[in-house]
DNA sequence: TTCATTCATCGTATAAAAACGATTTAAACA
DNA sequence: TGTTTAAATCGTTTTTATACGATGAATGAA
């Protein structure tokens, strides 16, 4: 009975809720926060940083990267991950849209 | 077993975070595009275009309207939604904040 | 080759989200 | 007062997310 409908929807509201859900825990806001601080981005410094097992932070890496906003490479034994700059850029630029287009229907709203 | 950490977690990300759930549907992001698009931002006739019940589509409302993201006010028997902008704009805001500072990471990553 | 390190994946448990029908509430109107 | 209309809430089901420990795979070092 609770089947998702989110396949009725238009692509850029589906784009622009994938990339949002993407963002909608704290640790992935963190995780890309770490990412962007660090040279080295590999997934044991996240682990030491972020208060969550190591599976744990694995699985976020993981959605992160389906999700397109970051690329992994493996480098030795580690896992070295970085912010993917351009489908980043990409969303946000849709997103940016979208808040245009509300604002400027804002002035004549109930 | 599975409870949720995300109070281990910074105040900010913890807001954004909240913020970017409220948009990690697409019901939701077409909900706000109909409220920019409409003078009268009455509940019946939201549920007249999205492909969902009533009872759903009270349900998404009631959502942003926890994020803050929306205002309702009752109107006889009808209830209108609008936008809160102000609360709209200072999750843009930092977003847009957590965005540039993620870019200006990029020339160094990996 | 053997062992330690590092990370991903698996299995599992719990919690939250998504969806709907049915019911309730509240206002407008006859 | 009773009836209609509109929307919120309730109860339920299914799906997805979150989290962890345990196991597995692959690399590097002894």
């Amino acid at each position: 009975m609770a089947q998702h409908k989110k396949e009725a929807f238009g692509t850029k509201e589906q784009n622009l809720a994938t990339f949002a859900k993407a963002l909608s825990h704290p640790a992935r806001i963190a995780i890309l926060s770490q990412l962007a601080k660090r040279n080295e981005c590999i997934c044991g410094e996240l682990v030491e940083v972020l208060p969550l097992a190591q599976s744990t932070v694995s699985q976020h890496l993981k959605e992160l990267k389906i999700a397109g906003l970051i690329d992994g490479t493996i480098d030795g034994p580690r896992s070295c991950y970085c912010i993917n700059w351009k489908a980043f850029e990409k969303f946000y630029n849709d997103f940016s849209s979208l808040f245009t287009k509300l604002k400027e229907a804002n002035a004549r709203c109930c």
